[in-house]
DNA sequence: ATGGCAGGTACGACCTGA
């Protein structure tokens, strides 16, 4: 079973890139993050014709998100939620089903512009009620997998510059708080289990050469329950989408469970 | 040292991203 996060930075934009991938790598379940797409205009009909059922939540301009699943290899879904519970927020950023035996939370967690602003404000009560809700779903689903792109770099070996980025959006000791809150609930970062070294990254800005000097962060994650740690063979990051031609600005990141 | 790119909206310039 092969799971994989990737925020695409507009799906309209990266649908040939979508459906090259979806072919080559054969990715049980997807978790898309800014898809910046309207329900009405989100590709089900492509995505079905390639083999993949959808569920998505989307907005125009920013956010969105959406869930894929192989039609011939896994159960449809159920169970299906639309943001947090409780939760009163117009921006699309989560998005959860059940599919077989797992439960699946697709979060695309707010960036938070700077520390201090009003956005890093909502960033922080969008990671506490991110908290309290996943408290409930581990409890009712113990076979969990939460992924996404979280925006925050859980440590400095998943910083390039860690000096430069001390204390700044992304990287606050804030935001790794509210993370640590996340792992202390029983969720574990798989790439973290398979592979110990820094370097490693999932987003490069698109300016400076971002990509080339891989001046990167990795914050597109996934984490697993601990129900689910015996079942992890391998995580990794899949660069090659960078190579093509307009890339988005994230790599998918995948595990693979038994 | 600074700012640099990209997508969307809507057609000019701005907002947001991370």
């Amino acid at each position: 079973m092969k799971i994989a996060s990737w925020n695409l930075n507009s799906l309209h934009a990266r649908q040939a890139h979508l459906l090259a991938w979806l072919g080559s790598r054969r990715p049980d379940l997807v978790a898309l993050q800014e898809t910046k797409l309207e329900d009405h205009r989100f590709p089900d009909a492509e995505l079905a014709a390639a083999g993949y059922r959808s569920v998505f939540a989307g907005q125009k301009t920013y956010n969105g998100v959406a869930l894929l699943a192989r039609a011939d290899a896994v159960p449809a879904f159920s169970e299906l939620q639309i943001g947090i519970p409780g939760f009163e927020d117009p921006q699309k950023r989560a998005i959860a089903a059940t599919v077989g035996d797992l439960r699946i939370v697709n979060l695309y967690v707010v960036n938070g512009q700077a520390v201090g602003s009003e956005k890093y404000d909502y960033k922080l009560r969008f990671l506490d009620a991110l908290h309290d809700w996943l408290a409930e779903e581990i409890r009712r689903h113990p076979q969990l997998v939460v992924l996404g792109d979280f925006n925050i770099a859980p440590d400095d070996r998943d910083v390039h510059d860690p000096k430069a980025w001390e204390g700044q959006v992304l990287c606050s000791a804030a935001e790794r708080h509210a993370f640590e809150r996340l792992r202390a609930l029983g969720l574990h970062d798989s790439y973290r289990l398979k592979h110990e070294a820094g370097g490693a990254f999932s987003w490069w800005d698109y300016r400076a050469a971002g990509f080339r000097r891989n001046l990167g962060l990795r914050i597109d994650l996934v984490l697993l329950a601990t129900a689910l740690l015996p079942r992890c063979r391998a995580a990794s990051i899949d660069l090659e989408p960078r190579s093509w031609e307009r890339p988005s600005d994230h790599a998918p990141v995948l595990v693979e469970l038994d």
